[in-house]
DNA sequence: GATTGATCCGATACTTAGTCTCATTAGAGT
DNA sequence: ACTCTAATGAGACTAAGTATCGGATCAATC
């Protein structure tokens, strides 16, 4: 539910105003990921009078306070990913959309070769796994 | 050197034609990651009169033979990586944005750890590395 | 419940990234 | 040199995202 997020909004301090609440509400029905412009279109097509720029204010709030993640598709479009503030990654299926949190299941110890092979000091990294979900497996 | 590229173009049985030798000499001139508006620029600045068309048909080209990768910065906006055409992983030093490329040092591991837990087939994933190039550790 | 002032709003103009079309050009094999 | 196809530049177009601004709205205080 939306709830959630409207709670998180409350605690960090920002107003719990008539667009965010409905943009919340739009997110949580969405399952899997979705994008700015799934967002614009839910809310044109239920005439909420929300303008483009207030859904992307949104989500840009949204990121900075973890509750929301941009994740880059395979084919370079953006989309976001409703989830819990705490590191992990993403799993997408990319025949349904669907997702999958992971939390770091072994990445430290790659980050850590390939530093020390590279020598680079690494302050952030970016991992996204793409596939098929249970129900698309077994679907085909 | 941009003959690499060219060598790999010719071999993939495409013209070489003036533009794309030149645009192939602009992107070998800049080492590290480069976005398409770079090159656009690049290109503007000294009166190739490539058109922008042509440079974004140049990149999707190359980035279909493996050439050159894109890369998802942490801002969000899309860069290019010349690179072996081999699977890998790319670290970019958010100082100055020289690259390494990493090969797989035990991602394989962690992606068949989150199959497991998930239940999704994995298919593939992209895994990006931001940090700081030996040369700016030292610079700071 | 009214006041009030900062936050947030929608509208809209603008910027940037990328795609499409099409008439013209120029590779490269013959 | 010829020819035929792939590639080109120009420019229109679409989509994604940002900036601005006057007006609306929330919520703390009274």
């Amino acid at each position: 539910m939306s709830d959630e997020l409207l709670r998180a909004l409350d605690q960090a301090g920002v107003r719990l105003t008539g667009p965010r609440r409905e943009i919340a509400a739009l997110i949580a029905k969405r399952n899997g990921h979705f994008t700015a412009a799934d967002l614009i279109a839910d809310a044109s097509k239920r005439r909420l009078g929300v303008g483009r720029a207030t859904i992307f204010r949104l989500l840009d709030l949204l990121a900075e306070q973890g509750l929301v993640e941009r994740v880059d598709l395979p084919d370079g479009r953006h989309a976001y990913v409703p989830c819990e503030p705490s590191h992990h990654h993403h799993l997408v299926c990319v025949s349904c959309g669907a997702i999958a949190e992971v939390d770091d299941c072994g990445i430290d110890a790659v980050t850590a070769e390939a530093s020390r092979r590279s020598g680079f000091s690494i302050e952030s990294h970016r991992l996204e796994l793409f596939g098929r979900c249970p129900n698309c497996r077994s679907a085909n």
